[in-house]
DNA sequence: TTGTATGCGTTATCAA
DNA sequence: TTGATAACGCATACAA
């Protein structure tokens, strides 16, 4: 704690300490030479004005709560840096949370955040989309804006941006029932409210693209790299006439390229794989791995906007919807170059 | 702000400000009634104790800077998420900053993480190991703790936790001497202290397992995918009897092995390939990705670990070493599992 | 153009 | 066991 405070730069100036705060603070009525001689004993004495005092006579402490699940989840990591950026330049600091899955931890997390002034909250990650979140907000922080980054709450002053990650799925059935193909799986790993949506774009692309319910698999995984393996090995043993996976997230498929390729089926001649949040990842799978673009990264340009946008006083949409599109890679077309 | 304060809980408690105050914070000497009383109120209207007046009274903020020149490099973010867990079962909250790779934005953020008087702060990466940001510590955080991960800063409150990577990479040639490899190559993508260190272990191992200085290539990459494809494959077109690479980070290592596949080369029987970091991509390559565990996590580990001792004011080692060492998969041994 | 006085919401030091 | 009262470091209304 540097303990050089405006009244000692007052006094090494000879004014008062609210000259000191008027030139800090960029007030105009100073006199140009008070000013000069101030800024000289700043520069001098090295003086940061605390900001902890400062947010306590201000009201405001230009901080603003992250929360996500897992901060290692590559399709996340790429949002918080352009919203910390954004934020940062704006002036914000960003106050990163780890929930984890558990309920109780988001709204702990709340609390403390309410408790630490942060004038607005950003949520990461559609598993934020649920009752007690909900009404955290509501106990703890209904007077600052929050932004829900791939989901909707309801609530006086909370924002959801969305993308149609259901139709995006639905145009993933949609492409391989084009290019022919059969028998179509979904894998997923977690039931998050985000991936049920998923769930529901495909099973609405099956049946309006004319599949029959037992040409349809909808398959669940653990997240693990060898548990991935397993799981969908002992599925295609099971459904040999398999000609089309989608998988809920890229990691997944990439780690399915892998088990394809020890398996000796061709990709995509034998099975198409799509992947899911087109990461850099995707790119250098083998084959490259077409994945449906799912606009995590406008999804959290838009919340920091609307963040910034609310704290600058102005209005902001409640809800955003940003659409989906497909990459094509060699994972479902060989002609395509890498 | 929920404008709710200890004086109305004292009000409507009947008692004073400073018996609420000895409420919420434990202090023994309160009749159990007067406490009962002033709990329920709090329940009951909700109320939690403003940190910023709190900070301001008791000097202290409970908040730790992190700086990371991008936080959407995986081998980082491992080590941030184990962090900010460990730190928030202490009551600490991490303000996350993405500096990027300049040292002026790097001091910027080290200036203000001093007005918003952090405790601590946690560099990541070796990247800050520079006299800029040796001098900005010195002049703005004199007095707090700094541990820098994977490097070493001179000072007075500066720790540092290394890894000796040198040595690791020297380890790779061997292995790949020890397995008959005749022409070997490093490529790396950035110019940090951490990769010209593993450079420095690849010139020592080379001349340690007696390879002529021309049968030895130091290349260096751009990071995006289609640059490292373009300059690793002109990079073979003009050495084609290399039959062993050393890449700097794994995911070089992954984009590598899809150019490899692409031009028909077997990997490892003509030539093969490690990264480093041990990231969980390097476990679904194909083939998986030998790779350097060159203990990023327990380097985040052991900062943290740190912080919290000096925090309880105990002493800790000003520097640490960590043992890194090489998990081989297919890339270099075809016989292994996956 | 400048200084004085007051308050921001707590904790901490006294007395009582 | 409790209550005044004074900090904490700054911003600001008001007066000068």
């Amino acid at each position: 704690m540097s303990s050089v405070t405006i009244y000692e730069i007052a006094k090494e100036a000879g004014c008062s300490a609210s000259t000191v705060s008027r030139v800090i603070n960029g007030y105009p009525y100073v006199k140009k030479a008070t000013r000069a001689k101030v800024l000289k004993i700043i520069e001098n004495r090295n003086f940061v004005p605390n900001e902890t005092a400062r947010n306590l006579v201000t009201q405001s402490t230009r901080m603003i709560g992250i929360l996500i699940a897992d901060i290692r989840t590559a399709q996340h990591t790429d949002g918080i840096y352009h919203i910390e950026r954004e934020l940062s330049k704006h002036g914000y600091s960003c106050i990163i949370c780890n929930t984890g899955p558990e309920t109780d931890a988001m709204t702990g997390y709340i609390q403390m955040l309410s408790q630490r002034n942060v004038e607005a909250v950003i949520l990461m990650g559609s598993i934020y989309q649920n009752d007690a979140v909900s009404k955290a907000i509501q106990l703890y922080i209904p007077d600052i804006p929050v932004v829900l980054c791939n989901g909707y709450l309801e609530g006086e002053n909370t924002y959801g941006i969305i993308s149609d990650e259901d139709t995006g799925v639905m145009n993933c059935v949609k492409l391989l029932s084009d290019t022919g193909h059969k028998s179509i799986a979904f894998i997923y790993d977690k039931k998050t409210p985000s991936n049920l949506k998923k769930i529901e774009g495909f099973k609405y692309g099956m049946s309006r693209f004319g599949y029959d319910a037992d040409k349809m698999a909808i398959i669940e995984t653990p997240s693990e790299v060898d548990k991935i393996y397993d799981t969908v090995k002992i599925f295609l043993n099971e459904n040999p006439e398999t000609d089309g996976i989608i998988f809920s997230e890229d990691f997944l498929g990439l780690a399915a390229l892998q088990l394809l390729a020890d398996m000796n089926i061709k990709v995509p001649q034998q099975i198409a794989v799509i992947g899911i949040n087109n990461s850099r990842y995707a790119e250098i799978g083998i084959p490259p791995l077409t994945s449906l673009d799912n606009k995590l990264y406008d999804t959290s340009i838009t919340a920091v906007r609307t963040i910034l946008s609310l704290l600058k006083g102005e209005t902001a949409c409640k809800k955003v919807l940003l659409f989906s599109d497909i990459v094509q890679r060699k994972s479902t077309r060989s002609e395509l170059p890498n």
